[in-house]
DNA sequence: TAAATTTAGTTTGATTATCAATGTAAATGG
DNA sequence: CCATTTACATTGATAATCAAACTAAATTTA
């Protein structure tokens, strides 16, 4: 099998793994796989307009408004308004939502931590490289 | 222990654009997300029983049988009777299926050629070690 | 500047996905 | 055998999602 395959199939295993991984943490909490990753994507990139976190969350705006509804009543998010645009939302996480991402965001390192407990230095540095490079050329 | 957060988040960076890029080519089809995500696990592993793919996707069995009725009246997959258990079933593709996995297993291709672009032949077998190790460390 | 158009977010109504619970048939274990 | 478990299907209810219509603000055009 050319190096290529093998590449494209580990990262698509790697991803599937990766998604089980998520959906089985989120299991038995009180939030859905879709809320969860509303407050990773907002505690990753801070506060964002409706418009953004839709489009990176792969949904309308009016899914994304509901959602954000139900967020807010859960007080882990908060709608602020734009400084420079009337239209627009800023969409950010409270106190509550910051403490819940990085709740959440603890469990992620420590699965980073345990997949990559066999690598050496070596290869820590270049899988970092390799990401970086792979994450700009998206 | 900085180096593993950005490890960390490079990951999650990665899983997310991965993500969107699936939603990206799923959009315009007439298959739903979760219909592609069968027939690619079905693809990569092979006939399965229900209860293994329902496990996989990470859906319950009732889900799953009304998914795979779709699939099947859309001549995507074919249930076939498993040869020692008259209880379970065996979901697999049909050449239709198979011919769609593999217009899909391209696109995956083509898109790893463009994000490895960048990389050079040393890091490409040390990230594909890095996978290796990680998939089977999961 | 005034009107027309575009943009951002919300609301609504309908569709689809999903689950938990129940049902059915086959396998397994006293 | 009979009871229990297992695999899948079915059902009824709930939740997620979308497209389309709506409101208000920004931008463009004439």
């Amino acid at each position: 099998m050319k190096e290529l395959e093998k590449l494209n199939h580990s990262i698509i295993e790697f991803y599937d793994k990766l998604s089980s991984w998520e959906q089985s943490v989120v299991k038995d909490k009180h939030l859905s796989l879709a809320q969860t990753h509303t407050i990773e994507v907002l505690g990753n990139h801070g506060a964002m307009r409706m418009k953004e976190l839709a489009s990176r969350l792969g949904i309308t705006t009016g899914t994304l408004t509901v959602q954000i509804d139900k967020l807010v009543h859960a007080e882990f998010i908060q709608r602020r308004p734009h400084h420079s645009d009337r239209r627009s939302i800023l969409v950010d996480l409270t106190d509550e939502g910051q403490k819940l991402y990085h709740e959440h965001d603890d469990l992620h390192l420590r699965l980073t931590q345990d997949i990559t407990s066999n690598l050496d230095e070596n290869e820590c540095v270049i899988l970092l490289k390799c990401l970086s490079k792979m994450n700009t050329q998206f």
